[in-house]
DNA sequence: CTACATTATGCGAAACTTTGCAACTACAAG
DNA sequence: CTTGTAGTTGCAAAGTTTCGCATAATGTAG
């Protein structure tokens, strides 16, 4: 199945139509690869589609995550990012508070842990956006160790 | 301990001077409750302390983010909301993306959680932060059902 | 108490993001 | 193909958040 097919086809799952713009959008970011912000997929799709306004950027980068096309990060608090969903491989994102490193996290650990908090209170977590904060390995072993010393 | 002992304990512990606006500010959050955001503890502070800046509300509730004073929210894509956090029941939040209602977490739970992803990535999660998002009882079950036929 | 180094604040400007509205377009139906 | 409805887009304005810099305040040492 194409990009473009699958656009169409989750797109219209949901209610949304399929346009120029949110063609060129998707495909932008499917050829860009990670870590894109909102301004990086503008000045490129734009160049594709020069009447494109920023506006429409956002709003179709909403759509499109509402689609289950795209997931979101936030890495610490620069302007959001995000990138294409994996759908052959489903992951959650580990983000480094210190390096801004993104890792994935693998979605069995997750199903667990969601089993567990529906059982105890019923909600529901949304495992495939999920993305956490926290320290990666690198950092949270030199955030610990004291410098002249190992732990 | 009162409010302000704590506030400076917390903030000198990371390096953080105690200021008025930080005092004030503190104070403003702890008395108005939950589910706040950047400007109405502004407009509130700002009555007690007339040349507050914008900007300085921002930096300050990120320095006691930091120093471990209050949590952030993201409820949707509204202005980032935030409340003092609760040392006496420490606890994650549950973010409903239907009804924006928010849950407490057990961090039982999420301490079951933390150790297996840093046992398979090595990854340390801040369970303290962390805020997820998903359905509630409520809004999932209404949300699943299809309108006079079930799944 | 005084002087010093460091950190905070206010201010203005810039950057990022959302919203309302009128014109436009996709898609389904006739 | 024509028509109609509902969802989309561009534009402009408003709202939110960050940044750089000069000034001011905090905490420390003398």
């Amino acid at each position: 199945m194409s990009c473009g097919d699958r656009l169409a086809v989750e797109l219209r799952k949901k209610g949304y139509k399929v346009t120029a713009q949110r063609t060129i959008l998707l495909e932008t970011i499917a050829h860009k690869g990670d870590h894109l912000s909102v301004q990086e997929v503008y000045k490129e799709a734009r160049e594709r589609l020069p009447g494109l306004n920023l506006a429409t950027v956002y709003r179709t980068v909403d759509s499109l995550r509402d689609a289950g096309l795209i997931d979101w990060y936030s890495p610490g608090s620069e302007p959001m990012q995000f990138a294409l969903r994996d759908h052959e491989n489903p992951h959650g994102h580990l983000v480094c508070k210190s390096c801004g490193e993104v890792l994935d996290l693998d979605l069995d650990l997750v199903e667990d842990f969601k089993q567990k908090v529906r059982g105890a209170s019923g909600f529901q977590i949304d495992g495939n956006h999920l993305t956490l904060e926290g320290l990666c390995v690198e950092c949270s072993a030199g955030n610990l160790a004291i410098p002249g010393k190992e732990a």
